[in-house]
DNA sequence: CTATAGCACTATAGAAACTATAGTATAGTA
DNA sequence: TACTATACTATAGTTTCTATAGTGCTATAG
């Protein structure tokens, strides 16, 4: 194939990739000033709210709890209290969540060679 | 490699991406309501101010002119006004800009496997 | 057995960001 | 000349975020 019919094809992917309602709905969770924060933060293993928050930039509590309780309605994270020590709550993420690592993974590689 | 130990591995680079500072930037950077919309918008060619509002969900003129300016101050997209007819100002990705596209598709991906 | 510290939040008020709406200045078109 | 389009800016109101303080609970030290 010409470069040039390379490249069209490839801006044809886009267009299509533009127009694609998941896409967007994508765009529109993890364009979000603490999401991708929080779930690069539980993937390494399950965390509490005070670890979160001083992970995190110290976000303050409430908006915090607020994207902890959207994460875990959307089914990106689950939250388990334990019942042996009231006290602890931790955070973990699902199934789904863990699929967004790729997204930090390339969003890395992208911040290694432009942002280094 | 055993199966825990691999894991184990895929934790500890986790741990560093998440310590790297410019990992840290890109997620401050993407993780913003509009940045990647305008992004993906413009991955298939360049486009004027107001082809932008309309395709970016109908942001308003205030959030789109105040985030275009953020871009090109970092460097990811080029502001040019056409000299010929005064009217016409085109925004385009930089090198920097286009090199987000990678990021797309892997959101896409996630969004087709997790979202769809 | 009190005091202190940590956890997981909630409450409140002020600051910042976003939005809708209207308007400006310019150019092209009927 | 009237109408439309472009590329914004101005303004005021709404929404969201932040800083700060506080609640109720448990664990631990002295």
């Amino acid at each position: 194939m010409s470069q040039a019919k390379k490249m069209k094809n490839q801006q044809s992917e886009i267009c299509k990739m533009q127009k694609s309602k998941c896409f967007h709905d994508g765009l529109k969770i993890f364009g979000d000033t603490w999401t991708l924060f929080i779930i690069s933060s539980l993937a390494d293993g399950e965390k509490r709210f005070c670890e979160l928050q001083r992970l995190v930039d110290n976000v303050n509590p409430v908006t915090l709890t607020s994207r902890l309780k959207k994460l875990e309605k959307l089914k990106f994270i689950e939250r388990k209290e334990e019942t042996i020590d009231k006290i602890s709550v931790t955070y973990s993420l699902t199934k789904k969540g863990a699929g967004v690592v790729p997204v930090l993974r390339s969003i890395e590689s992208y911040a290694q060679k432009y942002l280094g």
